[in-house]
Formats: structure tokens, sequence, C-alpha cells
DNA sequence: TAGATTGTTAATCGATTAACAATC
DNA sequence: TAGATTGTTAATCGATTAACAATC
């Protein structure tokens, strides 16, 4: 019943956001619960449900209005201003991550690569790359809040650590260590650092499962709908 | 209380994995739930509850033996085999994952790369790349499961069409367009094709997001703290 | 036996969905 | 007015957690 902002509606927001900066660049002005939950494959009820909790109001017959929606979720998702991140391991990902175009159009921007290996330095590149004893000198005055960890999985904990001695308070993390805060629950965290895991290899793993699953379905929907009825004898 | 094998089980039994491995390596031959759900993050009752759900038993006084729950959790993956894959789109993503040095230790093998660009075609390189056009006759005469989809968001939907075409069930994409097939469900889908999404800008906004929050929710602890009772006026 | 751990059942929790009164 | 859509409340659903009997 009591339903508070959660990792899902802020992501639903995000989503809602992007179809409706669309809607208004062909000139709608309204849209229903109905189009709206169609485009990012929910049900009316969860988008009127999200909209109710954040307070974006609706004309009982007209509909939401769709400047109202994207001011008010902006508001909430703090999409003003723009997003500044570092890179820590500038290897093959690290620097496919640095140079991935479609960063600029949701604002982030990488300010900085971070890197162990002193042949990769390179503090005059228009993204400078910098030692990694930087970090933390760097991350203070630049006020760094997210850091994008890139290096091999053997370095991840050594790497976390010098992140949360920097003061950096978000990390993505495409290492396939686990890492957590001690003490970290996703919502409350005692050293209060919120990390985002994004294990490549991990999801690979399940694609294969459940693809191989999805297969058995339908092999034995089949076998069922040959045979009725399992007819023991 | 009807619990089947879900996308959270799948993912927790190949983080079980991972721990097994590891203890087995040191030398350790049983293990009890209190441990296992201590090294992932989990309470000792999920442990349980998962190793009842796939049929792994335990001894009432002795633990699990490692051995059986590998076996076991193994058979469940299906991770005995390799496990081949392609990547659609050879940019600078598409590169650094056809190179990334982890997939090997997850029986991982990325077996060619495919591109419309006909500079970077390469069908003698160690992973060739080959033009996208012979994605549909490479990908039945190898019976490819999985594609990694990491081409420009524009050219998103086009190729995921080939792939469909293709006949290839399961996708990981990278690009921030929202693919679902037609009428998929992520249980249940008509086209038969499984589709996970990996948005890193939305991941990134998410993280900026609940950091502003977590920031916002000490200022606001520290005020109540300060001020344990509302005084109006 | 006493102590500890499994395996399962019941309670809790939170999110999604359904339904419908309010109202434009 | 009639029809349609919001906004909210209650029902449903599934997963997590707690608790405890069984038993080694």
């Amino acid at each position: 019943m009591e339903s508070r902002i959660n990792r899902g509606i802020v992501l639903r927001l995000a989503k809602y956001l992007r179809v409706l900066h669309k809607l208004k660049g062909m000139g709608f002005v309204k849209v229903f619960s109905n189009n709206l939950g169609d485009a990012i494959g929910v049900t009316p009820a969860v988008v009127r449900k999200d909209f109710s909790i954040i307070g974006i109001p609706g004309n009982k017959r007209g509909g939401y209005n769709i400047d109202v929606i994207v001011e008010e979720i902006e508001r909430v998702l703090g999409k003003e201003d723009r997003q500044p991140i570092v890179v820590l391991g500038c290897g093959k990902i690290g620097r496919a991550l640095m140079g991935y175009s479609e960063f600029e159009r949701e604002g982030i921007e990488v300010i900085a690569g971070f890197d162990v290996n002193p042949t990769v330095i390179d503090p005059e590149a228009a993204i400078p790359i910098l030692p990694m004893d930087q970090l933390q000198s760097f991350s203070m005055e630049r006020g760094v809040k997210v850091a994008v960890l890139a290096v091999p999985d053997g370095a991840a904990t050594e790497v976390f650590e010098r992140v949360t001695m920097a003061g950096i308070p978000g990390v993505l993390n495409f290492t396939s260590v686990d890492l957590k805060c001690s003490k970290c629950d996703f919502e409350d965290c005692a050293t209060r650092c919120v990390i985002q895991n994004v294990n490549i290899g991990l999801e690979i793993e399940n694609l294969f499962y459940l693809v191989r699953m999805q297969e058995a379905d339908v092999l034995e929907r089949n076998r069922v709908s040959l045979d009725p009825e399992v007819d023991p004898g």
C-alpha cells in the first residue's frame, strides 16, 4: 500500500521523460496514462500511480499536460544540471565509455579518466587521463559524485577503497566483483555509498539460461498439446 | 508461497557458484546456509529456500556438500558447455566487448563480430568481423543463441529486426533503445526472444538521483536529530 | 542428550493490478 | 447528459523473512 519512491519508479520516470520529449517534438500537448503506459510497457494504472506519488496533476477528462509532467519529473530527477563523471581504469572498456557518444544527449560528461599504468596517462588529452593517485584530490576539488569502475576484476576492491576514501558517493561497477560497502543496504548505507553493479558475464549466463528454459518450455507445450492427459502405463 | 525459478534465483545461483569455487579451491568440503548467505549478501533462509527449490539436499547438522551444490547448480544453469556469442556493431563498445578478457573465465566466447561499415570488416582476424548481411547465414549455421547489441541507438531497431530474422533467441542490448519483441512478456514471449536491456546512461542518471536522495536523507536526519520535535512558531 | 542446522510452513512486506467513485 | 479519464482504495500476487518442528 505504502509506495515510496524506489528504483523502479525512478527508472520509469526516466523512461516517461524520453517518450514525452519525443511527443513534444511532434507537437503533442496532452497525453493519457493509457498512451504512456503502452509506450514504456506498463499498465495505465502504474502511470497514474507514479504520477500521483510524485504529485503530477491530471485532468479528469483531458489527460496530463506534457509540459507539466516533464517539468515535474525533471525536478524530481534533478535533470537540470550537468552530470559529470569519472572513469576508473582506462583499458578497453574504460576508454570505450570515455568516448561513448550517447552520454552527451543525457547530459552526462566524462571529465577525467584514471589509471595506474603510467603509459596511458595523458593529462593533456581532451578528456585527461590522470594517475590513480590523483583521484582523491581531483574528486574533492571537482566534487565528483559518480565514478564508473572499469578496472580488471583483481583491482576492483582496492580501487573501490580509493573511491570511498575520495568521498565519491556513487559507483557504477562494471567489474564482476560484487561490491558492497560495509553494512550497505540498497536504501540505507552506513558508509554512504550507492553502488550499481553491472555484471556483463552474469547477464550473458543468465540469458543463456533463460533461452534454454524458453526452448524447453516450447517443447513441453508441444508435448502437452499432443498429449493432453498423462496416461500412465 | 509458490516460488518458481525466476531471474532472481538464477542470478543468486550464479553468485553461489563463484563463492563455492573459491571455497573449494581453499579446501573446504561443506558449507552452511549461513556462510553462503553472508557471502552473497542474503539471509540464510533465502539460501535454504533456493536450494530446496532446485532440489539440493543438505544434512540436518552438517550443512551442504560443496561438490553436490556445484554439480546441481551447474546442471540447472547448464554451465557444462561453452557459451558462444556474437557481437553486433564493432564500434568502441563492441570491440571492447570482443576483447573482454573476463569472459573466458565464464566459458563465454565471442565467435564473431558484425558491422555494416565495410572498412572494419576483417574475416581473417582472430575474432572475424563480418558484414551484417551474413548474420543470418552465420547464425543458422553455427546455432548462435545469444547476440550482444552494441550498435548506435539509431540502428538498434533495424539490427534487432535482423536478429529475430536470424532466429537468435537471446539479446543483450547495450543501446539505450528499450527493445521488446512484440507481445513479449519477460517470462513468456510470443516471438520467442529473451531480451536483457543494459542502459548505461539510465543507470548513471539513476545513480545521480540515488546519491542526491541519500544526501538529502542525511541532511534530513541531522536536522531531525538537532530538532527532535517540530516547533511551530 | 544437547546443540545446531536443515527444510518447510506461515507471516510479512511491497509492488502491481483491478476496480470504481469522482468529475470534467 | 453521456462518455471518458483521473485518482485512490482494495485485492492480488510474488518474493522475502521469520519461525519452528524435524533430525542429525
